[in-house]
Parts: C-alpha cells; sequence; structure tokens
DNA sequence: CAGTATGGATAGTGGTGCTCTCCACTATTG
DNA sequence: CAATAGTGGAGAGCACCACTATCCATACTG
C-alpha cells in the first residue's frame, strides 16, 4: 500500500500523514528504494488510533508521541502503561494558591490510604486529582461528599475497564485496550453522565417530556 | 477595587484581564469616571470560575461565554442548564465513516430507550456519545459490555451530582453548582479513574506496592 | 516518454489565548 | 502642585499548535 492508498483508507489528507510520520507518530513505511515506501496495516490501524486520540481524546501530537513510544517498547506490559504512561494524558495547571494545593494532596492522600489505593506516591494521577479538588475549593464548592461517592464509583468502573482490557487476546491487545479504554473512555462516560444528569434533573426538576 | 486588586487576588494578569473583559467573559466594572471602574466580588468569583474552566475544564473561551451567558439569564434554570448548556461542553468531530457513525448513533437511541432517559432528542450529548461509540468501532474496539456498565454508574454518578447541585443554598448558587460539577466534574472522575485503574491493575498483574 | 505520485525537507497558514503598546486621562505621592 | 504611577479602552503583535503548501529529485504508470 502507498501513502494514497493508506490515505483513502483512513481519510487522513496525504500531507498530514507526512507530518505525523516526521512526528513520529507513525512508524516510517518500508523503503523498496529511495523515494518509495511501503505501508501496511499496522500503519492503518495507528493512524486511526492517531486520529482518535486526536479528536476524542484531545491529546496534544507530543502526548500521542509519548504514550505510543511507550507501546511499542520492547517488553511491553499493561500495568506500566496503566501505571506510568496513560497518568501523562491528565491534564495539569499551575495553581494560584499554594496552600490551598497542599491541602489538596493531603485530602487526596487521605483517600488513597483509606481506600487502601494501591498507587504510586509520585503519580501524576495525585497531582492532577489534588489540583482538581483545590479548583472546587478556589470556586467556593464542597467537594467533600462527592469525592467519596466518585471514589466509591470509579472503583466499579476501573473493574470493568480491566475486564475490557483482560478479553483483548495478546498481550499487544491488552496495551491497546488499556490505552484506548482509558482515553476514549474519559470521553464516554462525559457524555453519558451528561445525558443521566439531564435525566436525572428532569425527575427532579418538573418532568418536560415533550421531545424525548 | 480596581484593577490591579482584581489582578493581585487572583493571579490573573492585568492584560489578561482586561481581554477577558473585551472578550465578555467578565462583566464591566462599575465606571466612576470615563477611565475608571470599580469591581467587587463577583468579580473575582466570576474571574476563579473563568480560570478554572480554562485550565481544568480545557473549555474554548467562545463555549465560556456561551456558559457564562446562560448563567445571567435573566430566568436561570437548572434543568435549562443542565440541558442546553453544559451539552455544549462535550466535544463533537466530524467523524470518516459515515454508516459507522449511523450505527453508533442507533446504538445509543436504543440505549436511551432501555433505560428511559429523558434526555432531548437532537441532544448533542448524544452525538458526542455516538462519535466515541463509532470511534471505538473504528479502532476495533467493542464496547458493547462496556457501555451497558458505564451506563449504570453514571446514573449513580449523576443522582450525587444532583444533589450537590441542590445542596445549594438558592438558585444561583445551584446553577454555578451545576457548571462547576459538570466540568471539574469529569476531570476530577479520570483523575480519580487512572488512580482506580491503576490500583485494579496492581491487584491485577502481580503487586507491586513498594513505593505506595 | 509524458504525466502523475512519492519521500523528504522547508516554509507558510489559521486559530487561539494571551501580551504589548499606545493613548488620554485619573489617582496617588512627596 | 508637580511628578509618578495606574486606568480603561483599543489595536497590533506573539507563541504555540496542528496542520497545509510548495518544492525537488526520483520513481512508477499508462
Amino acid at each position: 500500500m502507498r501513502i494514497a492508498e493508506l490515505s483513502q483508507t483512513t481519510g487522513v489528507p496525504v500531507p498530514t500523514i507526512k507530518y505525523y510520520l516526521r512526528e513520529g507518530l507513525l512508524p516510517a513505511g518500508e523503503l523498496t528504494s529511495p523515494n518509495q515506501a511501503r505501508y501496511d496495516d499496522r500503519h492503518v490501524q495507528r493512524l486511526r488510533l492517531v486520529r482518535v486520540l486526536l479528536d476524542i481524546g484531545r491529546l496534544p501530537i507530543a502526548t500521542i508521541r509519548d504514550l505510543l513510544t511507550e507501546l511499542d517498547r520492547p517488553d511491553p506490559d499493561v500495568h506500566e502503561v496503566l501505571g506510568r504512561a496513560l497518568p501523562a494524558t491528565v491534564g495539569t495547571r499551575e495553581t494560584s494558591d499554594p496552600a490551598m494545593l497542599e491541602a489538596a494532596h493531603e485530602r487526596v492522600r487521605l483517600l488513597v490510604r483509606q481506600r487502601g489505593w494501591l498507587v504510586s506516591d509520585n503519580a501524576r494521577t495525585r497531582q492532577s486529582a489534588a489540583e482538581v479538588v483545590a479548583a472546587f475549593a478556589q470556586v467556593g464548592a464542597d467537594v467533600e461528599h462527592l469525592l467519596e461517592h466518585y471514589a466509591d464509583l470509579v472503583e466499579r468502573i476501573a473493574v470493568h475497564d480491566l475486564r475490557f482490557v483482560a478479553q483483548a487476546g495478546d498481550n499487544e491487545g491488552r496495551l491497546h485496550a488499556a490505552v484506548v479504554g482509558s482515553i476514549l473512555g474519559d470521553s464516554l462516560l462525559a457524555a453519558l453522565r451528561r445525558m443521566a444528569q439531564e435525566h436525572e434533573s428532569a425527575k427532579m426538576f418538573g418532568i418536560r417530556d415533550d421531545n424525548c
């Protein structure tokens, strides 16, 4: 398969594919001569994955490159990917109030301790969670109740996520499933949550099912 | 309070505040003379909210403006906000394969029907959910099981979300809580989910709690 | 053998979220 | 009562990011 066919199959313009090749999001095709290369199904798959991580996951190119590099490691391990690469896909920000952030960190540490979660201490996810907790405080919202209930529910979500990962055949498939499930799962959960919120709100504040 | 104090209190640079004023993210201060204005606590609150929606929620300026405009409507109604304004905060994309997208839409319609969710038919959240379902299909992942379990769990999440909204004192507070809870809630859930995934993975694939 | 496609490289583009500069004017300080 | 600093407002400029366009020597295609 040459680049034009790869482009047609995936719907990604040829210049964009070239750009991804330059950026290391896509491995180079097998060179048959100095300026001819062949691409195969793996390139199609990878390209689709990149597009989905970009469009749905809204991950920056650099993050996607790191994630794919992790997937392509010689000794790929699902737990490693879940523990090291995927945490980089949650955003961080520089919070204004250091004291508030430290309090939020302490709150997250407490949560992790009480739940007995086996989460590495330097985990970026802790940082991210603390930042969100601090953000709630900064806009004057009390996140306390939400935090406990959310923790309950994400535990169950994670069980299904890991089941989703485990069901994939080989190790490579599991890595793929871990990435896809985590990134797309966020978006799926967000969309479903909005619908469930609308439904719950309809039940709560007078039902207007005129267009449902 | 003048602009310098507003800037110091919130940590937002003065030129950025001026930019937000131009963009309509922040209402103008009360003019005391042609080139002097006074700002108050409401500006501080609003500015913090804007920063949090930008930094944590990663919403575009235009979306934030629309959201805040909705909050400032004369007859603010929580269900309206949850049903109209907040759905705009989930992304959309132009999918390559129309047939796949239509199948995904049908799947989402079925889900909504089976759950009896009262969700408006044209809802943007449906579009978004369908896009994610199509994305799963596009990368060759079977979302079927995940979908049912996620639907179960977001129903419970939404119950807590609405409780979070209801607990806020007045109507204005509830609108604020709905926005904050929805947007920041997404990020909080994502961060907690990553931690729960790491924990679940640690339990599943050999426990290495050396640094937990 | 004419015309199109290719890999590779470099430069340019459009959108976004600021940031800088300027201006006439106002407030504050010594 | 200066001198200095700060202000609202408006326009231009900037940095980053994800592309997109152009060019070239070479290779495939009809």
